[in-house]
DNA sequence: CTTCCAAATTAGAATCCTTACGATTTAACA
DNA sequence: TGTTAAATCGTAAGGATTCTAATTTGGAAG
C-alpha cells in the first residue's frame, strides 16, 4: 500500500523529466517509512549518515521539487516548515497534528464544507484548519 | 468604539505594572489605525519616521509583550509572524485573511464545534482555521 | 560501452527573520 | 528632584532558508 506510493513517487521523477537520483530515493524513502511530519534539519541529519557531506541546498531544493510535484505536502509550525508524505486517501482532508512526534491523524470534517457565511465579493484561495496537541503515543 | 480599546489597551499596561512609554503608545496606535495583519518589519518602518534609530529588539520585544497581555494577536503567513489587534468581540472566531493588506474579516462558524471525528485519547491543546484570499477591496 | 549535456549536487556565502547581550536611557514612584 | 527597575539602543548572534559558481553525475544518444 505505501510501498505503491513511494513506487509511484519514484516513477513520477522520470514521468515529470526530473533525474533518479540515489539521494531523492532515499529522501523519499524516509518520508515513506517515518509517514510524519518532518523538518529539513531532521531529513538533513537522518541522510547525512548515509550520504556524508551532504548540502542544505540538496535538501531544501528536493523538498521544494517533491512539493511542487505533489508528492510531499507542507505546513508550518512554529516557525519551521515541516514535510510529510502526501495522504493518499484521494479525498480533501485536514489533520490533527502532534506537536511532539509529527505524527498526523486524518480529519475528515471540513469547515469549508460546514461554513454558513456570506463571503461573495471575496476571492478564497485557500485555508488552514490543523488540530494541535499530543497524540495517545506521545502521552 | 477601537478608541475603547485602545485606551484599555494602554490601561492595562499600567494595571500590569508596564510603563506607558511612548514607543509603546504608538504601537498600540498603529494597530489601532490599521486593524489589520502587519509584520514586524512594517511597524519598525512606520514608527521608524517618528522615532529615529529605533532597535529591532524593541519591536520584538514589545510584540511578544502585547501578544502574552492578550492584547495582539500572532498568525505566521509565508514565513514571517504577523499582528493585529485582538478582535473585541468576545467570543471565539475565526479569520479570512487577506493575503494583500492584511485586513480580515470575522468568520463565526469554529469547525471546533461541529467536529465528528473521535478524538478520545487525543490531547489536545490548540486549533487553527484561516481562510486565504483577496479582500473585496483588493480586487 | 563511451560520450555528452543538462540536471543535480556541493561548499560556502548571503539573506531574512528573530532573539540575545551589555551599556545607556527613561518612566514612575517616593 | 533622586532613585531604581524597566525599557531602549546598538549591535551581534542565532537559526532557517536561499543563492551562486564550480563540480559531479544520471541517463539518453550514438
Amino acid at each position: 500500500m505505501k510501498d505503491v506510493n513511494l513506487e509511484e513517487a519514484i516513477g513520477l521523477l522520470k514521468t515529470e523529466g526530473y533525474k533518479q537520483t540515489g539521494k531523492r530515493k532515499m529522501m523519499l524513502e524516509l518520508f515513506d517509512r517515518h509517514d510524519r511530519y518532518m523538518t529539513a534539519k531532521e531529513v538533513l541529519e537522518e541522510m547525512s549518515r548515509e550520504f556524508k557531506g551532504l548540502s542544505f541546498d540538496t535538501i531544501y531544493r528536493n523538498l521544494s521539487t517533491f512539493v511542487s510535484l505533489n508528492i510531499l505536502e507542507e505546513t508550518e509550525l512554529s516557525g519551521e516548515k515541516h514535510f510529510r508524505f502526501v495522504c493518499d486517501s484521494g479525498h480533501h482532508h485536514h489533520h490533527f497534528i502532534c506537536l511532539d512526534c509529527g505524527k498526523t491523524r486524518q480529519i475528515h470534517t471540513c469547515p469549508m464544507s460546514a461554513l454558513n457565511e456570506n463571503l461573495s465579493g471575496y476571492d478564497i484561495s485557500g485555508h488552514k484548519f490543523e488540530i494541535y496537541g499530543t497524540c495517545p503515543a506521545c502521552q
